[in-house]
DNA sequence: AACTGGAATTAGAGAAATTCTAGGCCATTG
DNA sequence: CAATGGCCTAGAATTTCTCTAATTCCAGTT
């Protein structure tokens, strides 16, 4: 991970009251650290398991607080694709997905190839926080 | 519910090869009938509640099968909206979703009201399935 | 109307993902 | 460097959903 992303974390996190710990730090590395420039769609499972085979030692609970403060932080967008599983996406501009049901696999659509014609006006007294758009791809053969 | 869309019912059961037993004609009359007009979003536990108190034997396990072999019929569309939380929309036309997060509440969009200006194309070997749009809503005060 | 084969239903166990709890640890502040 | 309060942990608990194996039901056939 570059030095620069590096400190730009810890700073994100106190930004965000949050303190840079030895496991945040561990698991913002892991996120972003090495190749931080590939998209990336772990869950928290798969975050865990990855922090365990790098030698960091952070329970599963530690886990997901740290995705959901990320999340909060806006480190992090949960992208939640059927009942039981959640992807934590590393991109965090405005961009959608694909979800391939067979492999479960999720691939970001940039938000110039997929942008909306009218956006309707939200229910009185809420303001929108989010477009979420997940285009499901049947992987034919 | 009306007598014709009861007739409707068994001959979409059939349809999907699915025998029109005393469980899903009820859970079918449940989702669709008496205010067969209104949109609605229900879960497995609600569905299965409902049938509780209207006085029909069903286990929860059907009801998930019910549900799950509709949505495969085409006779409801499965919402995700958090993880641990997905909906049965009785509205299979295209259409979209607010979601108020505070109350967990969803909400049709009509497709009239949001439309896509540009549908990228799905990677080599995939067709589009669905389209899925959630607009997720922060209710204040 | 009884028979039969396959489908459907059931209760309860089981699985998977996530959250909670209570105690101890550690980062920051003064 | 001690105190304060946030943080982490293991494991239990919760929630949602699925599976299993036994029973029951449905539809077509005698």
């Amino acid at each position: 991970m570059a030095e620069r992303k590096y400190r730009e974390l810890i700073e994100q996190l106190k930004t965000a009251g949050l303190r840079p710990t030895r496991q945040r730090l561990a698991l913002g590395r892991l996120l972003y650290g090495e190749n931080g420039d590939i998209e990336r769609h772990v869950t928290a499972e798969q975050l865990h398991a990855e922090a365990m085979s790098a030698g960091v030692r952070v329970s599963l609970a530690t886990v997901y607080n740290t995705l959901h403060q990320f999340t909060e932080a806006k480190l992090l967008r949960e992208v939640v694709v059927e009942p039981g599983r959640s992807y934590f996406d590393t991109n965090v501009d405005d961009h959608h997905h694909f979800y391939f049901e067979q492999s479960g696999r999720l691939q970001d659509i940039p938000s110039e190839e997929l942008e909306l014609k009218s956006m309707p006006e939200p229910p009185a007294g809420g303001r929108i926080r989010r477009v979420d758009v997940i285009l499901r791809v049947d992987e034919e053969g």
